[in-house]
DNA sequence: TTATAATTTCGTCGTTTGACGAAATAACAT
DNA sequence: ATGTTATTTCGTCAAACGACGAAATTATAA
């Protein structure tokens, strides 16, 4: 229950839902999803952090960056099974879409460049 | 989007998701809800509004009482998605067998009895 | 070693949430 | 019709949440 609990408020917010639908196509840096976003890296690192909480998500640190993955093997059914559903129930939706196209955009800026954009404004 | 979100948010509650197990075993008034959770009424209503809002439950009104049901034809392949998963991943745990434990008392007693032992304490 | 840079942690602030009791509502029983 | 009763709505309050910026952390680069 206790973990279940952790899945579902998780799912709650639409941002951390955003996320999952923004990975689904292979792993991004906290950077890149701020760039997607347009929050604070402070915000964006919290619900990266109770994303991971819960199980939904994995990590690993490169050069100078922490990169975020959905789990290639999922550590329980329940955390599959609110992956899939969140996937098959959004990813035809506008919000996917839009996202999905500019994310396309900062995949193509170097990762430096992203970063360092996020300091000045 | 915000269909989803609705279910999710509806979710996040754990005694919401209390209420979709014990619902799992037939329908329920207001009454044996509220008698199985210790809550005040008005808080289990507004319990109930949240999942019905999210049509994660139907209702239905009946002599003196309304009783809650689960969709016997969910309204969207997300919410049937939602329910199958909660059923699946929590049925058999501590905290669905304690409730059902306690639900099948109540269900032994008369419904007016239990409404009428709320007002008094 | 020291400086730089990406991310996380911490404290704050306004908003939302979940609890309650009181009052309103709606339906049945008299 | 009137009173009773089950449920809902409303207003309040404390706790949790989501945003931020500043400061701490961690790892790479010089």
């Amino acid at each position: 229950m206790r973990d279940f609990m952790a899945i579902t408020k998780a799912l709650s917010d639409p941002n951390r839902v955003r996320i999952l639908l923004a990975l689904r196509n292979g792993e991004l840096c906290v950077c890149q999803i701020t760039e997607l976003f347009g929050f604070a890296p402070s915000t964006v690192s919290k619900h990266l952090s109770i994303l991971h909480h819960a199980h939904l998500i994995l990590s690993r640190k490169s050069e100078r960056w922490v990169y975020y993955r959905l789990p290639e093997k999922p550590a329980s059914v329940a955390v599959r099974e609110a992956l899939d559903w969140v996937h098959k129930s959004l990813t035809k939706t506008d919000e996917a879409k839009a996202d999905g196209k500019k994310l396309k955009k900062i995949l193509k800026t170097d990762l430096a460049v992203i970063c360092r954009r996020q300091k000045c404004c």
